[in-house]
DNA sequence: CGTGTAGTTGATGCTCCTCAATTTTTGTGG
DNA sequence: CCACAAAAATTGAGGAGCATCAACTACACG
């Protein structure tokens, strides 16, 4: 869900909290007292399923907004992947704004209903395809996110928190990568694993499509 | 997304549809002229992925509300799964009626992060678990919205919505539930595979959350 | 430097998909 | 109500794709 900061900042008072890394924004089942939206930095936003699994919902990047849920508690855990800004505003002061301002009511509810969307096509993406597909359309996902000049990526997130967001574990999501490596559909950059540019677009999007020919394994 | 459709009718005119099975509400790319309330019957709300592949993001049922997305055009396919009614009122005049109305545009927020909710509740359950637990998760489900007195659970949809529901073949349902029947966890009634009873909820429950001691195949 | 965390790589096998054949149920017209 | 066709569901055999387990390497930070 995103609600542009600056109508947040003219409907109610907010203030900025910044956090470090691995910092807890807040946690499954803490009173969800404000609504937040991030001016700099990176979260993720976590499900603990049965069975010490993990689900990442959600990478949060600048413009996002979060915990806007309905009910008195939250019901997912907002961590930072790396030191970051938020604005913050109380939930309960921008409900009452709600009730007698149409505008912004309306505001909250394009929102609301745009993040249906978006929760909806990744259920679709993430649920369609094999590991070969869903790493190649996270790793675009990322490049349209987060590439600075010269199109290099630097990802704020480990290889479990991707592995997590994909639904594979580790060693696949590793394995993957370093296959797209070795074909030079990425590269990485100076030793570090986090950081790379993608050489061959075309190939990353056919394969986000369809992986098919990109048997590697054989 | 599920908005009362007494409210619906308070804000703008109604009217009510009929279709008949197979029927299609409306399809992907249509404009998105209404919007819907199910009086009566079964739908389902289908997306097609790359490669002949479907996905049921929903069942909808009596109360459930569909077609609320921002877009100009439908991202879904909605078709009745059995004979069936529906309020419908235009998208427009609601839209028009919320940009005045700010108890209405709260309510269709509302509506907006429920369905958000569920989404991604659901999103979490399905990515969860292996084969048996989201099985025993349907069954669950529809028992609660579906069974009548004595229990019994007709089912609108078949196997293959099943499996498109669940991210499974059609053959891993049908092995999963005959094999709840073997286990005396449901039964089935008449020879009907679509109508069946719980006889084990406990079990069945155990297994939605944890199927690792169900290990029939072996 | 030494210790801990993150990431890679290899071997093995489990779970589910694919393909194929059969049975059961539903639908249609005499 | 029965005969037939079409659709839905079941069942079996075999193998693909990914997880699991384990060992190893690279990097970060004191």
């Amino acid at each position: 869900m995103s609600i542009h900061p600056k109508s947040l900042v003219a409907a109610v008072q907010t203030t900025t909290l910044t956090y470090s890394v691995n910092d807890t924004v807040y946690e499954y089942g803490a009173p969800a007292q404000f609504v937040y939206v991030v001016k700099k930095g990176a979260l993720r936003r976590v499900k603990l399923l049965p069975g010490s699994r993990r689900l990442i919902l959600q990478f949060l990047f600048r413009g996002d907004g979060f915990g806007y849920g309905l009910g008195r508690l939250h019901r997912d855990t907002v961590q930072a992947l790396t030191s970051t800004e938020l604005v913050v505003a109380s939930r309960k002061a921008l409900m009452t704004a709600a009730t007698s301002d149409a505008r912004l009511s309306k505001l909250l509810f394009e929102a609301a209903a745009r993040a249906l969307n978006v929760a909806e096509e990744q259920t679709a993406l993430m649920r369609s395809g094999i590991a070969t597909e869903r790493t190649a359309l996270f790793l675009l996902e990322m490049n349209a996110r987060l590439s600075t000049r010269g199109g290099r990526v630097d990802l704020p997130m480990t290889r479990r928190d991707i592995s997590d967001y994909l639904g594979l574990t580790i060693e696949t999501v590793s394995r993957t990568m370093n296959e797209f490596h070795r074909a030079k559909i990425i590269q990485f950059q100076g030793q570090r694993q986090r950081r790379f540019v993608i050489r061959d677009k075309k190939r990353l999007q056919h394969l986000a499509a369809d992986a098919s020919d990109f048997e590697w394994w054989k």
